[in-house]
DNA sequence: AGCACGCCGACT
DNA sequence: GTCGGCGTGCTC
């Protein structure tokens, strides 16, 4: 008998028989079972030795589809507490572990037969060569010796890659078989994207101090074999990345796995060239862009153990990497590693809890990290290890703040491009040099303002204005994409006074081109690339086509421009007076990001910050780059507050399209909750609401929210299970979610 | 989540 | 007389 997890929203498991002549099961075993009138894909957790009457009857399971645990037990284990943690149904947990191509019921009966003519290549393999075969080989042929060599030096290496680098490999290679130096067997191409390009072994840096002290810790934790934290505090250029491949190598010296989280964006090329060219072949790529076989592929090269290193989205911290000896999480306060939908999780939190079950090092880096891993390592849950310094030896880049309060218009009769700005921006083009300008919003103006009657356009569907656009001509929601033409008069009073309110990336494009009429000014945003991606353009500014880049925050990420000397925030206060406490960090976070650009240049570099808020700690703090202070501060403002991570937060989110219906709901669960409260005997917990939520996105559509806190941890887990327990079963139309987001789990 | 059962309104 | 709306209940 065993308890099998099924992908349905429920959190619990279900008994199951296994008969003997399917197989011997083990855990972490994908069966195929019928459930209710439905076939499904179950997990086997355990083997359950009640021999009492249950009072149901016990279904067989159809068949076995794994010999091998597709879920080995690290995994398996660290999966059914991360379920329990987030109290999320435990099948579904594990079914989002799993690449979505494994699936055989989605996936057309078994995993697609891979199309032999683009999917397979061939990998050479060195024999074990007599010592001295090398040296007096390349005597009698130098050039087969040198491929020969390569083979050696590589490992497994790609025959394609082979020939990118000696064109007539083939034959080379031919010979080297023959003479059983070599042996080549076809494999399924390793299908990431970024593989084609052949990427040289790269020669390791010399390691400045304090590196080099970071990686001696980490590597002795590593050596000692239990798990450790780090947090990896280092500014903008600092050398995080080499302070990681150091400490993967070390891992992998011994044997042992690694992973590596790192966001969205920045998920790159570059950055996975930069693994390749310390790691070669062995290197899964995990990320979005995936199609589910490719995904599969990678998820095969790391559970059969052919490849030790992975790098990824936040959904790779689920990778099935064999014993894993150090987790990185790169840029640790970044959103991305927050996932929303379906099993809702932190990555960054997770890697530290497979850290520690898997007994490896954890290794959080950021800049600017967020207050939770401050706090965890002001507190010594995590080892604080710092990088003040660039290797570089560039200067961190001078920031100027210019307060939009004080200063009028610029030359172009508008505050987007204050005077000073526009000083550094002349200065630039002068001296051939390059600039980048950042604001925060797409589109040419955020609204459509009637100014007869003050009426703004709206979305039909959303409760949010509609931006004007001006290519392609029209009006769009930015919430729900909804596009179309702009009305010509106003449809509430019928006056033809609609004027674009406010400003956006294409009317700062616009005024640039009137400004600097012989300057070559580009856009980067989600319009303008199209889908495509923020590459191309990032690859005209590095060959030098463009003078001036405007965009949204797809300008601050990607690799170094040396001729980018000035940098220009146009709007530093966007999202900073949100009624949201991460606002400040964010606006930190993102602020750093965009000086730190300016100071990649050999030329040296400055930034421009105009802001309406130019005391606002979040900017002043940016100013002089010193987060330490900005931290401090932050941490006090929210001590006061009662927030994270001085207070343990949670929030149940209620919302249907039914206002009452949400609302009895809503006040349904508080009342409980009251009671359940009542029973703690000294109640740390506070609760606010429900409240309705303050910003109703979408019309007809009503959310309640229901703040939970607590100074402790044991107690909120406690009121929160019995919240849960409490909506197993919602009313029908409405939707809860449950939400824990600041808790840091070691 | 699915899926079935079940009980009431507008239709070939 | 049936088709189909979605409320309710269950899944080893």
């Amino acid at each position: 008998m065993w308890n099998v997890a099924v992908p349905v929203p429920l959190r619990r498991t279900f008994l199951y028989e296994v008969p003997q002549e399917i197989g011997d099961p083990v855990a972490g075993a994908r069966v195929l079972v019928s459930f209710g009138r439905r076939m499904l894909v179950g997990y086997l957790l355990s083997e359950s030795r009640s021999t009492q009457d249950p009072g149901f009857k016990i279904k067989k399971v159809e068949s076995l589809l794994d010999d091998e645990p597709a879920l080995p037990a690290e995994l398996l284990a660290f999966l059914v507490e991360a379920a329990d943690y987030y109290m999320h149904p435990i099948g579904e947990v594990l079914r989002s572990a799993l690449p979505p191509g494994i699936d055989p019921l989605t996936s057309g009966g078994s995993v697609r037969a891979p199309r032999v003519k683009d999917r397979v290549h061939k990998v050479v393999t060195a024999c074990s060569l007599a010592s001295g075969a090398l040296d007096e080989m390349t005597r009698r042929a130098p050039k087969r010796a040198a491929v020969l060599a390569m083979i050696v030096e590589s490992g497994p290496l790609a025959l394609p890659r082979l020939r990118s680098v000696y064109s007539d490999a083939s034959k080379h290679v031919r010979r080297l078989v023959q003479d059983e130096m070599v042996s080549v067997e076809e494999r399924e191409r390793p299908p990431d994207p970024f593989w084609l390009t052949s990427v040289d072994r790269d020669t390791p840096p010399t390691l400045t101090a304090q590196q080099d002290s970071a990686v001696t810790s980490i590597v002795a934790a590593i050596d000692s074999g239990g798990y450790r934290g780090f947090l990896l505090q280092g500014i903008t250029g600092s050398g995080k990345t080499e302070v990681y491949l150091r400490a993967i190598e070390e891992a992998t010296s011994h044997g042992r796995g690694a992973l590596v989280l790192v966001p969205e964006i920045t998920l790159t090329p570059q950055l996975v060239n930069r693994y390749r060219a310390r790691f070669g072949e062995s290197l899964a790529v995990w990320h979005s862009g995936l199609t589910d076989r490719e995904r599969f592929e990678q998820w095969k090269l790391l559970r059969g153990g052919v490849v030790k290193v992975a790098v990824g989205v936040r959904s790779a911290v689920f990778a099935p990497v064999e014993d894993l000896g150090i987790v990185v999480v790169d840029e640790e306060h970044d959103g991305s590693f927050k996932q929303e939908r379906g099993f809702p999780y932190n990555a960054r939190d997770l890697a530290l809890l497979r850290a520690a079950r898997a007994g490896a090092v954890a290794v959080l880096g950021s800049a600017t990290p967020s207050m939770e891993t401050f706090h965890n390592a002001d507190i010594g849950k995590l080892t604080r290890l710092e990088l003040t310094s660039r290797p570089t030896r560039q200067p961190l880049p001078e920031i100027e703040i210019v307060d939009l309060t004080t200063h009028g218009f610029g030359p172009g009769g508008q505050k987007v491009i204050s005077e000073p700005l526009h000083a550094e921006l002349t200065r630039i083009l002068e001296q051939k040099e390059q600039a980048i300008l950042f604001l925060n919003r797409r589109g040419f103006a955020p609204s459509l303002i009637c100014s007869s009657c003050g009426n703004a356009l709206r979305c039909d569907d959303c409760a949010v204005s509609l931006t004007y656009h001006s290519r392609p001509p029209g009006v769009m929601c930015h919430y729900c994409g909804a596009r179309r033409p702009a009305p010509k008069a106003c449809p509430s009073c019928g006056a033809s006074d609609l004027e674009p309110l406010g400003m956006g990336t294409q009317k700062v494009e616009e005024l640039l081109a009137q400004l600097y009429p012989s300057a070559r000014v580009a856009r980067l945003d989600r319009d303008s690339a199209m889908g495509r991606g923020a590459q191309p353009v990032l690859d005209l500014l590095r060959q030098g086509e463009i003078d001036i880049l405007v965009g949204t925050q797809m300008v601050t990420k990607g690799h170094d421009f040396p001729r980018v000397t000035l940098v220009g925030v146009l709007l530093g206060d966007v999202g900073l007076h949100m009624p949201d406490f991460r606002a400040a960090e964010r606006t930190f976070a993102l602020l750093t990001q965009v000086a730190g650009r300016a100071g990649r240049s050999s030329l040296g570099g400055r930034a421009v910050i105009q802001t309406y808020s130019p005391g606002h700690p979040a900017v002043a703090f940016a100013r002089t780059h010193d987060y330490g202070s900005f931290a401090a501060y932050e941490s006090e403002n929210r001590k006061e507050l009662g927030y994270p991570p001085f207070g343990r937060l949670a929030a149940l989110r209620l919302s249907g399209h039914d206002g009452p219906r949400v609302e009895m709901a809503a006040r349904d669960i508080f009342s409980n909750l009251r009671d359940a409260w009542r029973r703690i005997d000294r109640p740390p917990i506070s609760m606010l609401g429900p409240v309705p939520a303050p910003i109703p996105y979408l019309q007809n559509r009503y959310r309640w929210r229901i703040m939970l806190r607590a100074t402790r941890q044991i107690q909120i887990r406690k009121l929160l299970s019995e919240v849960v327990s409490q909506i197993e079963s919602p009313p029908t139309g409405v939707r809860i979610r449950l939400d824990i987001d600041p808790v840091s789990m070691l």
